[in-house]
RNA sequence: GGCGAGGUAGCUCAGUUGGUUAGAGCGCCGGAUUCAUAACCCGGAGGUCGAGAGUUCAAAUCUCUCUCUCGCUACCA
């Protein structure tokens, strides 16, 4: 229990696109800050380390937009990602950044080692490509229309309205982001991992922690939802990854047939875990190997649970074919932080962001601390509001720690001129509040050490509670006039739980601690001494009010939510020919159904005029069944015949869509005859 | 459609291997108190544990079916 150990602790590195916010810090950051802090405060050799993932083709699409270099664009949000970590009192051994000198060549490095082992495959696949800019296009390069939710400005890689990931091939109309043209297909060649042929050991070391037949991990400790996704991953069995891109910026794929082409985000982007830390060793005079391959070393990556395929498949997977680095002991994923009743979205922009609070709230770090700790997303997704944090500042820190210590502090200066009196003869239940003291702290210890830090949080509340009740139980302030005596191991006692509030709540309200600390005039925090003076007190925290909220609130809801909707350029030209080949005509839907094996499909005949027809549609989401029969609606009718989803469909319903993404139908303003031509 | 994680008091959440009247914090109502940022302390109300069926002497807890939320995944000309 005692014994030293060393950890090496990570969190996962924001990319360098945008601002952090509070779905960031309660997912991540915060919980990992806590984790270190506390492991620090028993006396670990901790690395805690983190940075700005700076490659990847948004970097270069955003720059483009913005007329800047990729290397301007991530100079300033690593900055400002930087600053806002250090504001709020996130506390990296070091904030590095995957563009720098070292992390390339540990990337590199890492390539090439595992390129000689011969753990990757060379695919030649069809890639677009955009002509008039002799380049192939990377997939944040190719916008078009999701295939899921319709959503216009979808990238290559994922839609940003709906979240689904995506793969180019999968848009419907890609354009090229830089041109605006319809790119190409052309034949390009990349390097993949075949993650198939690791499957046998991932299971043995994700369900047993036994890996090389050495008990690696506990997987009780492990959260559920990290393990039910992992083999809900391995059992569908594991594909093989590109892991290199057609791109300028980024690692230089290290091998030859390399030219123009880097590293797949992916791929090195938990590398820079490691060249972080190397560049902190060299800092810092240590030795970076004892954090990655000694095996007593723990490994834990904080992470959200969108990241939990690579932190606990596919870089354990590159860690163990290079051999001799340590795999994670555990990969504390949380779920997600809604806001206000809706998901955090950054290009909708709702979202509180850490750089805004920390402005509209100057000194407010612990109370967002707090809040987001006691809400935080363990075990599902969970919800801020701007009342709950009021709530929750007003009457737990305000009300009952602020209060407690308040409290104490004044009886102190108002009846010994602040000096901690003697304790005097203890009572069976003041024996019993100091045996509570012990108690409460060991469990805020466990509790952490388990990654419960709601729980843990609200047990060191308990002591807070513990104070206030053991005051309004022995009544200071009327025994005074009777038995001062009595009122000098009050106040004792009192003081030796304000001094263990600082030690408890040191890992996850830092400023407060410290504040408090001061208070007692005791930065070791060692418990009092009969006779110590200590300070005046401030308060410890400030009431938030209405007004504060509210503007909040107003804040979030004045804000323009929708995405920049840009009408898509216009394609090519056409000619006459061209449209006649299309034969549009107006039918009838007579039957719908929904797809018996698909969700968003639905099951159409259609009454053409000329015939009656089966046709498929992507609708389902959009209408009902019973919605749409009766409905005369433009069809295009010499469409090819296609299987979908094992029905062929005869044709193609034309649709119109918002900019939400929602569609409609393509009806005539009258009723038209069936078979009616649309021309 | 497949897979994963969830659905427990108004809110945020606990509930271990099935076992007495289902818990905590906050909110709410009532009481007490004044040292304290009208704060603290005590008491109370409030839940057919998503729905249904089954196994069992006994189920929030095990099995099956259904339903809703979130995520991954498939279909989307």
């Amino acid at each position: 229990m005692s014994s030293k150990k060393r950890y090496t602790i990570t969190a996962a590195l924001p990319y360098a696109n945008g601002p952090l916010h509070i779905g960031h810090i309660a997912g991540a950051y915060l919980p990992a800050d806590i984790y270190v802090r506390y492991l620090k405060s028993k006396g670990h050799d901790v690395a805690f380390i983190c940075g700005s993932d700076e490659h990847g083709a948004a970097i270069t699409l955003r720059a483009k937009k913005e007329g800047k270099t990729p290397q301007q664009i991530v100079d300033e949000n690593h900055t400002i990602i930087e600053k806002a970590f250090k504001d709020f009192g996130i506390n990296f051994s070091i904030y590095h950044r995957t563009s720098s000198k070292i992390h390339h060549e540990t990337a590199a490095e890492f390539f090439t080692d595992l390129h000689q082992k011969g753990a990757f495959t060379q695919e030649t696949s069809e890639q677009f490509y955009d002509e008039e800019q002799q380049q192939f296009l990377a997939d944040r390069y190719i916008v078009g229309t999701c295939p899921k939710c319709s959503f216009d400005g979808a990238y290559g890689d994922q839609c940003e309205k709906c979240g689904s990931t995506l793969s180019p091939t999968d848009l419907i109309n890609p354009t090229s982001a830089i041109s605006g043209n319809t790119p190409v297909l052309k034949e390009t060649t990349h390097w993949y991992l075949p993650m198939d042929r690791h499957e046998v050991w991932l299971k043995e070391w994700l369900d047993k922690g036994v890996l090389d037949g050495k008990q690696q991990h506990d997987p009780l400790k492990w959260k559920k939802n990290v393990l039910g996704q992992c083999r809900s991953w391995i059992d569908n069995g594991l594909q093989s990854r590109s892991i290199t891109r057609d791109l300028d910026w980024g690692v230089k794929v290290p091998v030859e047939g390399g030219e123009g082409k880097v590293l797949y985000v992916w791929f090195d982007a938990p590398i820079g875990y490691i060249s972080a830390t190397k560049q902190w060793a060299l800092d810092n005079n240590k030795n970076w190997e004892d954090y990655w391959k000694n095996p007593a070393t723990e490994l834990v990556h904080f992470i959200g649970k969108d990241n939990i395929v690579f932190h606990a498949i596919i870089f354990p997977i590159i860690l163990k074919l290079h051999g001799e680095f340590n795999l994670p002991t555990n990969v504390p994923a949380n779920e997600f932080l809604n806001l206000e009743g809706n998901k955090i979205s950054t290009s909708r922009n709702w979202a509180v962001w850490l750089h805004e609070y920390l402005a509209d709230f100057p000194d407010k770090q612990d109370e967002l601390r707090y809040v987001l700790t006691s809400i935080a997303p363990e075990t599902k997704d969970s919800e801020f509001t701007w009342k709950d944090y009021q709530a929750r500042v007003n009457n737990e820190l305000v009300a009952i720690f602020g209060n407690f210590v308040n409290r104490t502090v004044v009886l102190t200066h108002k009846y010994f001129e602040g000096k901690v009196p003697v304790l005097n003869t203890v009572s069976v239940e003041e024996q019993k509040v100091l045996e509570q003291i012990t108690t409460i702290s060991k469990n805020v210890e466990n509790l952490i050490t388990q990654f419960k830090f709601r729980d843990a949080q609200t047990e060191a509340m308990t002591l807070a509670r513990l104070g206030n009740k053991y005051l309004a139980d022995t009544e200071p302030w009327k025994l005074i006039k009777t038995d001062e005596e009595k009122v000098k191991t009050i106040l004792h006692i009192s003081l030796q739980i304000c001094n263990a509030l600082s030690v408890v709540f040191t890992p996850f309200l830092p400023k407060t601690a410290t504040k408090l600390a001061r208070f007692l005039n005791n930065p070791t925090r060692e418990a009092l001494k009969t006779g110590h003076q200590i300070n005046q007190p401030e308060l410890l925290f400030q009431k938030i009010e209405d007004e504060a909220v509210d503007a909040q609130i107003e804040k979030l809801s004045t804000r323009e939510h929708a995405p920049m909707q840009k009408s898509k350029p216009m394609k090519e030209e056409i000619t006459f020919d061209d449209f006649t080949k299309m034969d549009i005509r107006i039918g009838t839907i007579l039957t719908a159904e929904k797809h018996p094996d698909a969700d968003k499909l639905l099951k159409m005949t259609v009454d053409t005029g000329i015939d009656t027809r089966t046709i498929v549609s992507g609708i389902a989401e959009h209408y009902a069944p019973e919605d749409v029969i009766g409905k005369q609606v433009s069809i295009l009718i010499n469409l090819a015949p296609r299987k979908i989803r094992g029905i062929v469909s005869q044709g193609m319903i034309l649709m119109a869509e918002n900019n939400e993404g929602n569609l409609a139908f393509v009806s005539p303003e009258r009723v038209i005859d069936n078979g009616g031509e649309v021309r």
